[in-house]
DNA sequence: CGACGGGACGC
DNA sequence: CGACGGGACGC
């Protein structure tokens, strides 16, 4: 119970600086007027007349398509598409799955009609904290074969090598659409950072740039590998990254092919309400409302409601909120027909009974701006009936 | 102070 | 020596 409880407030601690990082970013872009990728990727071509942008290779890039990375492996297609309709209205949606296993790739590609909804897609959703990953949102590039097979791995690095110090070395030979330095301790929360912290771990000396082109990276490759870098005694290693396809993830054992996804996306969420959780004192008051009929549990998750939203409060909040606490099938922000603003409640769908009750438990009592946020479980109330 | 949606099953 | 938190081009 103490543990839980820490658990609770431990994540409270986090959400409030996490919050807080949002409406920084959110006031942020509106000082300069948005057209600002959020400063979490650096590769993105900013082209702004027409429908496409150009980029270095003269191929044209969408600029209606995005690509999404890093999503949570649970994340289906449906919720990703809710995700990213709180936006606007999207075209198409494709979550890339492992074509034996039916796995998420853990990426995908949405595409809106309106190139200003794709805009704002990655304004307000790239850094998007979703489980225990933070996703990223970019224009997707033109599918190509020339962009394949371009992510380099190198060795070899001084230990006080700056992952801008190592795009400074790589980018003469190309765009570089990703890069990263190993670091010992795994404190990648960046969000958490507020409180300080938050040491950066000792670098592994290894990394990884993934270029635009294969054809940067073999130049890179050439013009790199075995030299020594400035300030550096030692020579650095550059090739070709292993397909993490081809990976050795320690020969999934048989239970990977049934494990939680896979059973998940067949069984529905029937299984969650067992037992366990009608005896649970911390969860005991909760499951008493939501267990009646067309309440909290409507057949694909458990409806949250949640009160004493601001005005101006759009779904991306209730995502922010809600995301790092588990599965999210969709989110509602409740408006006025006539003003557009919200009346003050909202709704989450979470597809896990644990997830939510810990979502509603951190959250309900969360000072969100200069109100006090009420999160339970949906009940029956209506005016209308 | 205030407080629980809405589009809608598909033949 | 080393392979990521994390599978970046439609599986």
């Amino acid at each position: 119970m103490e543990v839980v409880d820490k658990i609770i407030t431990l994540e409270k601690e986090s959400l409030k600086v996490f919050v807080d990082s949002i409406y920084l970013k959110e006031s942020k872009l509106k000082l300069d007027g948005s057209m600002m990728s959020n400063g979490l990727d650096a590769g993105v071509v900013g082209q702004q007349n027409g429908s496409t942008n150009v980029q270095g290779g003269g191929q044209e890039e969408s600029k209606t398509n995005l690509i999404v990375n890093y999503l949570p492996q649970t994340m289906t297609q449906e919720e990703i598409r809710s995700l990213f309709s709180s936006i606007g209205d999207v075209e198409s949606c494709k979550l890339i799955r492992d074509k034996v296993t039916g796995q998420s790739l853990g990426y995908g590609f949405v595409n809106y009609h309106r190139p200003e909804d794709a805009e704002k897609a990655i304004n307000t959703l790239n850094g998007l904290r979703l489980q225990n990953k933070t996703i990223k949102v970019s224009y997707a590039r033109p599918s190509s074969e020339a962009i394949k097979g371009a992510n380099l791995y190198v060795s070899g690095l001084p230990k006080n090598m700056t992952q801008q110090d190592l795009e400074s070395l790589f980018s003469p030979y190309g765009r570089i659409i990703t890069s990263r330095i190993l670091c010992d301790n795994i404190t990648v929360r960046q969000f958490v950072t507020g409180a300080g912290e938050n040491l950066p771990g000792l670098s592994k000396g290894v990394g990884f740039i993934r270029f635009d082109q294969r054809m940067e990276a073999e130049r890179a490759i050439q013009e790199l590998n075995g030299t020594i870098p400035k300030g550096s005694t030692e020579p650095i290693t550059v090739k070709f990254a292993n397909n993490p396809s081809n990976n050795n993830k320690a020969i999934p054992p048989l239970a990977a092919y049934l494990a939680p996804q896979a059973t998940r996306r067949f069984a529905g969420p029937i299984h969650h309400p067992t037992g366990r959780f009608r005896y649970s004192p911390l969860a005991g008051d909760l499951l008493a409302n939501s267990m009646l009929p067309g309440n909290a549990m409507n057949g694909s998750g458990w409806c949250i409601f949640v009160y004493n939203l601001a005005p101006e409060t759009e779904e991306n909040v209730l995502w922010q909120l809600f995301g790092p606490f588990g599965a999210v099938q969709s989110v509602k922000v409740i408006r006025d027909l006539q003003t557009n603003k919200c009346k003050g409640f909202g709704f989450v769908t979470m597809t896990n009974y644990d997830e939510a009750v810990v979502a509603i438990q951190s959250l309900n009592g969360y000072t969100l701006g200069n109100r006090v946020l009420q999160v339970s479980f949906k009940t029956n109330k209506s005016k209308t009936t």
